[in-house]
RNA sequence: GGAGACGUCGCAUAGUCAGGUCUAGUGCGCCACCCUGCUAAGGUGGUAACGGGGUAACCCGUUCGAGGGUUCAAAUCCCUCCGUCUCCGCCA
């Protein structure tokens, strides 16, 4: 949720926004409408609460009956005209919100305006393998897994339908390798790790702007009405909800290891090869509750972090800076981390680092105390998220240092959550 | 799953049976000031959030786990839900 404050005073601001997203800047003028009838309603109900209550006082004081009597009669009409217009109130209230939820965060300046294609990369780094120097031709990941008995989707698809998989023997370590270096990472950076409820409730879900356009994306559990979250940012971003917190001594940071479930509504036949597009996987996330102005410090922190996990891995990739039209409904700004994919002769996204401001706490209810011009006052504070590390980079770690005849070198800074391991061999072999 | 108890202002509690000076009392903690020669004690005042109005002092409204209902009036009565605890049953 937007701040109405700030919709109020620089409507030019949001509608900007809007139209910087693709969306409907006419939105922030249906809001301000909104807004002007809950106002006008909410006075002239409180008005007659005021007055309700008045009277009532005068009853629990009558000294006689007969007195007490002749007052009740002018008490009933006005309870009647009371409920009434806090039906409106209420009803004109309930509107504001509606319209309201409908607004995106308020981009950052700097984002890149238009959609998916509309990215600006911020550097590249690492060189991609020049596997015809080299002599062969690189072989996809799921046919290295395969034959590293690593990854069956085919059995995966038989216990649990398409996009589902095992990870099994060494792919099963490798996962547990790359999430364990993530956890380590994150402690050395002081963060606390932290592993999650993957089931949430609706206001949790709701809060954190997943439940908008893309709630197709999410799967529901009807009979408990819950959801799966995709991704422990939302747990993350639940457990101070309602809360104030205190950020004196710095931004609040925690890392959520979490299965993630996604339903991937809508990418039929996209990525359907191997494990790039899954309904099910491991993350590790980084969460950070900040004061407004070390947000943007925060959230380049969390981009570095995301580029010490790849610089570990060994992997070629670039940064880009997403445009307005490519944000989720939370963030106001969004860095994503592309691999390198030989195979496919593209960049996969392995991290992405969101910016959500106020946006998610303010839904979420968590707040701190701040001191302005010597009284203290309550506000909103900014949250972040990031990846460290997620199943999908065995995609691009497999294809980048696999050997011609099927193995794959271990990068260095995987070895010691391998038991010192350097090259992974097929079965066999 | 069954039976019961409970959920009040940061914490602890009073208030709920018998609806109306509850504008939610008290203690602790915290803040300010006062007093006091001394690591103490005492005194006075303050001590929530959200929304609306106002330059401001301040005023008004909402909130007693959540949501409904009864009533002129609900912390208090009724219903539903959520959570915590105790006991029983079942299960890994």
């Amino acid at each position: 949720m937007i701040d109405l404050k700030l919709l109020r005073d620089q409507p030019d601001v949001v509608r900007a926004s809007q139209v910087a997203r693709g969306d409907d800047p006419a939105l922030v003028d249906a809001v301000l409408d909104a807004d002007a009838l809950r106002r006008s309603s909410l006075a002239e109900f409180e008005q007659l609460r005021a007055e309700q209550k008045a009277h009532g006082k005068k009853v629990a004081q009558a000294s006689s009956p007969e007195e007490r009597a002749e007052l009740l009669r002018h008490t009933k009409e006005l309870a009647e005209n009371v409920k009434a217009r806090e039906a409106e109130a209420g009803a004109a209230s309930a509107r504001l919100d509606e319209l309201l939820l409908q607004i995106s965060n308020v981009v950052l300046d700097g984002v890149p305006a238009g959609g998916e294609d509309d990215f600006v990369v911020v550097k590249e780094v690492g060189t991609p393998r020049d596997f015809a120097a080299e002599g062969f031709e690189p072989r996809d990941h799921l046919e290295l897994g395969e034959m590293l008995r690593a990854i069956d989707t085919e059995r995966g698809a038989k216990v649990s339908g398409s996009r589902f998989y095992y990870l099994t023997g060494i792919g099963a370590r490798l996962e547990l390798a790359l999430l364990n270096a993530a956890v380590a990472k994150a402690v050395e950076h002081g963060f606390t790790p932290m592993i999650t409820p993957t089931i949430v409730n609706p206001e949790i879900m709701r809060g954190t702007g997943f439940l908008g356009a893309h709630a197709d994306e999410i799967y529901y559990l009807g009979a408990d009405d819950q959801y799966l979250v995709g991704t422990s940012e939302v747990a993350l971003a639940g457990y101070h909800a309602n809360e104030v917190v205190d950020l004196s001594e710095g931004p609040l940071r925690y890392a959520g290891w979490s299965a993630c479930y996604r339903r991937e509504a809508g990418s039929y036949g996209k990525d359907t090869r191997g494990i790039i597009r899954v309904h099910q996987f491991h993350k590790v996330e980084m969460f950070s509750y900040a004061r407004v102005e070390d947000a943007a410090a925060e959230h380049a922190r969390l981009l570095a972090m995301e580029e010490e996990m790849l610089a570990l891995v060994e992997l070629p990739y670039r940064v880009i800076d997403t445009a307005a039209g490519d944000l989720g409904s939370s963030a106001a700004r969004k860095f994503d981390c592309e691999a390198w994919l030989p195979t496919q002769q593209r960049f996969l996204e392995l991290t992405s680092t969101s910016n959500c401001t106020t946006f998610q706490a303010r839904r979420l209810g968590v707040r701190e105390r701040v001191e302005r011009d010597g009284r203290s006052e309550m506000r909103a504070v900014a949250t972040l998220n990031g990846t460290l590390a997620t199943t999908r980079w065995i995609v691009a770690i497999l294809e980048n240092h696999q050997l011609p005849d099927g193995s794959v070198r271990v990068p260095e800074g995987l070895r010691p959550y391998l038991g010192g391991l350097e090259v992974l061999s097929p079965a066999g072999a």
